[in-house]
DNA sequence: GCCATTGTGTACTATTTAGTACAAAAATAG
DNA sequence: CTATTTTTGTACTAAATAGTACACAATGGC
């Protein structure tokens, strides 16, 4: 296993790219411009991704996580009451910067720009939903079994609303990107699960 | 006012267009697919749209119409209870075919795509979902007046949540694109205004 | 009918973008 | 140390795409 080793590291450089993707979307991201991004150069780029800029996305999609996301799997985890961060994680969308509002959600992006030109990506974009899906239908079976939660409505049914709330705010936060007219709209919706 | 007449309705051409730029999205769309689709040439297609892609994209975002809104405006107009006509309007949307689902808003779409790409383009698809919120707003403030409405959160509020309700649908449709994946989520965000 | 004017098709140019080729650089196993 | 392997930068090729030039076609006013 002898030869040259890499002179980046494949995890950083992809999260650079996603950081790209993100802002631009998929189509209007260059080549040159995730090479430029990444520091590196079309040598190392098309060795290291022989799929070129496909194949990248495909990695930014797979290991996409934001901060928010990643502390609400946390709070989960550990909390004794788990529906409670779910919330808290809906409600902190409103506080966020406007820079964030404006990107809005990356899956949500992806199924937008590519539904009906590579199924591919469309689809890994919304299996990534689902996973955030699945999160929300387990924590509110579990709360509706120990009584957290009282409203008989089914977790499915529950958990589909928060998945469609998110992928509204996906775009409503960029009509709206302040505090001000997010708020009550969110907490209206969060009302719902009660 | 001498010189050959167009050959071609610009209203019916760039209808042709719309349902490219629809499909595909505006950066996936070539002014080769628009020129195929549009059945002209190059010459008449600079001739007509100096300003080629964007300008057509643009005339398509400012006459886009589809027959459930149009329907809807009609209703709205018409109707003794016009706040059933919207309500009416998204139970619909739940057993529309397949590739409609597959399609969703072109205007989310078109925030989704280009919000950090062309922010014109963004502003004007922004503008035509504010027009669909104030509908939803007038209609609501004047149904509680009237009492067809009982509920007491401001009519504002209300109208947001159908915003937002409707840009959910313009992913969510796409992840279930059925008449079982959706009726049920409809129905009950439609309960919040009750 | 004639001519000024506008529209159309085609050939062409320019530019952007993706991707390949390959020689030099760097690293490690032995 | 050195032979081998892998990475890297750069120069190059290929292809797609946007846009222009312009000759010719069609139209309507006079």
């Amino acid at each position: 296993m002898a030869g040259r080793s890499r002179i980046f590291d494949e995890q950083r450089v992809i999260q650079l790219a996603t950081a790209v993707f993100w802002e631009k979307g998929y189509e209007a991201t260059s080549t040159d411009d995730l090479q430029a991004a990444m520091g590196i150069g079309k040598g190392s780029f098309y060795n290291a991704f022989p799929g070129g800029k496909k194949e990248v996305f495909e990695k930014a999609l797979d290991h996409f996580n934001t901060a928010a996301f990643e502390q609400l799997q946390q709070q989960v985890a550990v909390s004794k009451k788990p529906v409670f961060a779910i919330l808290e994680f809906f409600r902190n969308i409103a506080s966020d910067n406007r820079h964030t509002h404006m990107k809005g959600c990356l899956m949500g992006n992806t199924i937008a720009e590519l539904s009906n030109v590579d199924k591919g990506l469309e689809q890994k974009a919304a299996r990534r939903l689902q996973q955030m899906e699945t999160l929300f239908r387990e924590v509110i079976t579990a709360a509706q079994l120990n009584g957290d939660l009282t409203t008989k409505a089914p977790a499915d049914l529950l958990a589909r609303h928060l998945l469609n709330l998110w992928n509204g705010l996906g775009i409503t936060r960029r009509m709206y990107p302040t505090q001000a007219g997010l708020a009550s709209l969110i907490e209206m919706n969060l009302a719902v699960i009660s």
